[in-house]
DNA sequence: TGGGACATGTAATTTGTTACATGATTTT
DNA sequence: AAAATCATGTAACAAATTACATGTCCCA
């Protein structure tokens, strides 16, 4: 399950709690869980009887209690075998938008035309959306040359890839008219 | 759920079995339910007691019967609704390689170059993978033109896909020297 | 005679999302 | 006074993959 090795990456720069981690992926350029990722409960339970973690609960004033998480050695070492070792694989493109387009000849012109309208717009908000998280994402400090160069091209991923994708509409604009 | 609307799809052109549908997804460019995807049958049945579909039993001898599927007008009005009005959404990239990246400077040079030639290596396979496929893709008579070259178009995404992240690849590498 | 294609299906598992439950505190 | 944020968690649901179960036919 990629989600423990997102957590233990992220444990591996501070110590963070679950509601802390639920925020970081939400806003995170990189890392993909969704909105409201309560996955991240259970698998720190996990990732603690596994041994990968620990935990230290603080007492807050009148707030339920926070529990701080620390990675251990072990959960270091096995992040690192992670990365160093898995296959890594290509995400099989699953696109909604494809199927629909398989099927788009049902469609009259104008219809067809307002399907690839309403694609593109998706495809340039999520472009602007995806430059403004970039372009406020808070300065890390504390890392490497290296590792904010590879942010950065991780950053940079999907502007590559949605950039491509317009390029792929224009085209299929061009042979329709 | 999106299967429903591939299967009408195929459905549009002509019957299929449960069987035969399974063998088109996995073999197809466009669509992209996996290997053995046994997810038809149950579906089947839904479309049928959703009266989008009929059920033909041809008695085959020996074999198990035959269950061919062939769809209703209330099927393709319910296919033609779905692809003019579902709002065309963007797969998002959910990259294991990608959260592999994130923390790869925990590892040191060299196994950091393999990771990226291992990933290249995935990459140029499934581009080449592709365009076979594509090759050796039957000619689909009894199209109009604007839907070959819908499906002409839905082939090629997958490859600017690839040959973007090759793009991509060559300037991490680039930035790593 | 053994494996693969034909043909159907069920069950289990995985992964991720969404909704629900609880309740204090801070901000508008 | 209402809404948002802090903070934990459970439960339900959805989608897709994989394994299992059954049995025939055909070809090498």
């Amino acid at each position: 399950m990629v989600i423990r090795y997102a957590i233990l990456g992220l444990l591996s720069w501070k110590p963070f709690t679950g509601y802390e981690l639920k925020k970081v992926f939400a806003d995170s350029v990189a890392l993909y869980w969704s909105g409201n990722s309560n996955q991240v409960y259970p698998v720190l339970v996990q990732l603690h009887r596994d041994g990968l973690v620990t935990v230290r609960t603080e007492k807050s004033t009148g707030y339920p209690e926070k529990k701080v998480y620390s990675i251990t050695p072990l959960g270091m070492s096995a992040l690192t075998a992670w990365v160093a070792t898995t296959a890594p694989e290509l995400p099989q493109s699953r696109s909604i938008f494809l199927t629909q387009l398989a099927w788009a000849d049902l469609l009259p012109k104008e219809d067809l035309a307002s399907l690839l309208d309403r694609y593109e717009e998706e495809v340039t908000m999520r472009l602007a959306m995806h430059r403004e998280k970039v372009r406020r994402r808070p300065a890390a400090p504390d890392r490497t040359p290296r590792e904010t160069f590879l942010w950065e091209m991780i950053a940079q991923h999907e502007i590559v890839m949605l950039e491509a994708e317009l390029t792929w509409l224009a085209r299929i604009r061009e042979g329709l008219v």
